[in-house]
RNA sequence: GGCGACGUGGCCGAGUGGUUAGGCAGAGGCCUGCAAAGCCUUGCACAGGGGUUCGAUUCCCCUCGUCGCCUCCA
């Protein structure tokens, strides 16, 4: 079984599911106010990895991952643009997920939208209103934090730790709150904002209302693993789980949360203005870059992200493709029934099982590669290597990293080019040779020598 | 002020009380007609000062420095 940190309890705890072999997960979801910027991208493949670990290891995995469709910022921007908010969350929702699609981040099994539950949120509310846990003030419906049990477990403070600092913020709805931590559920709107009915008055949800509602209703009381950002375990997570504590339901059972990516030591944030979008790293560079960056650091750690940290891990990805290549030279009958390596396969399983420890795993992924290189050049006919590769390719897999072995297309005109320069060293005429390769390089691509003659890729 | 994390070789980034993390970049070699790819070899690394120990980068204490959260934030 997989052992996972777990931030309420502030300790790696085995993951129990309420099901044998089946895990329910709930990762928080973006804002769609923007484009998605780097740090989004690292808890989307923190947690697609693990799901894909959790599916391959034969766990059936329910994930669920909101869209939060609704939200001041969006309002905000969209006055700002001056358009319809409900387009502009759309449009961003679509960036989300081409982005998402790039970087290989498996869709969710569900992902419920604010704006489809705000009458579910009402009820929750009215819930919270009879169990004396939230009362209406002239602005909006707060909950009473201090009616709930253990508040503070994932922000591991105390209220009145919390209370003693807290610098200079402006405490949202202060004057008509019972306890300046106390959060809106329900927020009255203005003149001219979106409005949904309720009996309190018309108005929107507030934030942290509906993952409660949302991830309650998809994966159902005392769901297994309730994930997000470091940034989320308070406010947001811990305000979750306040709502369920004050209705008496069971919530997540383990709380995961991962850490930031970071540029020149300080968290990558929409605030300080220091982001580079999801969309700019694709167009920039080959997005499988990010995973592998992902990979090789450990997901509660920060991990430093710009642009030379990108550009070597695509030299990094340049190895695995090689071998990719390699090995789809190889004739299919000599690996044909090769089983994984089961040494390989167990050390993969240990490190993932053990608080997901990818470093290691990508550290025995280029050991692989490696192993077979050597193996290959030894001139082994398949059957040590076999295993190698086949373990090779399932750990890949299993992570989500995809490596490249196919032949590029290559138009004619460069393909004559290789013919002719195979001629040339055939007849040892090797200025003639260079000369075919330097035109093929000019166009863009490589030609690299090999037992059936000039192999060409793209550069 | 409270709570928490961290300081590893040119860069990124794991880990451990005594044995190679890994990647990128660099150097040398093998292979190659020359290359490329691949393989081999290689790099006073663990902020500073004490302490515990046969032995500490790893445990304890102190100092310095950095960062995060304390209701915008993945």
């Amino acid at each position: 079984m997989i052992r996972l940190y777990d931030t309420a309890l502030s300790a790696v705890t085995p993951l129990e599911t309420r099901e044998a072999g089946k895990v329910s997960m709930y990762v928080c979801g973006p804002t769609v106010y923007g484009p998605p910027h780097l740090g989004h991208g690292r808890f989307s493949l923190v947690f697609d990895i693990l799901r894909r670990y959790l599916l391959w290891s034969g766990s059936e995995v329910s994930y669920v991952s909101n869209i939060t469709d609704i939200d001041d910022k969006i309002l905000q921007r969209a006055t700002q643009e001056g358009r319809d908010w409900t387009e502009l969350a759309r449009e961003y929702e679509q960036i989300w997920y081409s982005a998402m699609d790039a970087i290989g981040v498996m869709r969710p099994d569900h992902d419920p939208h604010a704006t489809q539950y705000v009458e579910q949120m009402v009820q929750l509310i009215s819930d919270l209103i009879h169990k004396n846990a939230a009362y209406v003030t002239p602005d909006g419906v707060y909950l009473s934090v201090e009616q709930v049990d253990g508040y503070g477990l994932l922000a591991r403070q105390s209220l009145d730790e919390m209370m003693t600092g807290g610098g200079d913020r402006v405490i949202v709805g202060e004057g008509h709150k019972h306890h300046p931590a106390d959060f809106v559920l329900w927020k009255f709107a203005k003149p001219g904002e979106p409005a949904w009915p309720s009996p309190w008055g018309e108005g929107r949800p507030g934030w942290h209302t509906e993952c409660v509602v949302m991830s309650l209703d998809l994966l159902g009381d005392g769901f297994d693993l309730h994930g997000g950002g470091m940034d989320l375990a308070f406010p947001h997570h811990e305000n979750e789980r306040a709502q369920a504590v004050a209705l008496g339901r069971s919530f997540a059972g383990h709380w995961m949360h991962n850490g930031f990516v970071e540029v020149g030591g300080e968290k990558m944030s929409k605030s300080l203005n220091n982001f580079t979008t999801l969309v700019d790293l694709i167009e920039a560079h080959d997005p499988r870059a990010y995973r592998l960056v992902v990979l090789g650091s450990h997901y509660r750690s920060p991990v430093e992200v710009t642009d030379s940290t990108i550009v070597a891990a695509e030299n990094a990805l340049d190895r695995l493709d090689s071998l990719a290549r390699r090995v789809a030279q190889i004739d299919p009958a000599e690996l044909a029934g090769a089983e994984p390596d089961t040494q390989a396969m167990r050390a993969f399983q240990e490190q993932m099982n053990n608080d997901l420890d990818t470093p290691a795993t990508s550290a025995q992924i280029f050991g692989l590669v490696t192993d077979i290189n050597r193996a290959l050049d030894a001139g082994d006919g398949g059957r040590i290597v076999g295993p190698l590769i086949a373990a090779w390719q399932q750990i890949l897999e299993a992570v989500g990293l995809e490596v490249f072995g196919h032949a590029d297309q290559v138009p004619e005109e460069i393909l004559a080019l290789a013919a002719r320069r195979d001629q040339a060293r055939e007849a040892k005429e090797w200025a003639t040779a260079d000369a075919l390769r330097d035109q093929i390089h000019a166009a863009g691509w490589l030609a690299e020598d090999s037992p059936t003659g000039t192999q060409v890729r793209l550069a």
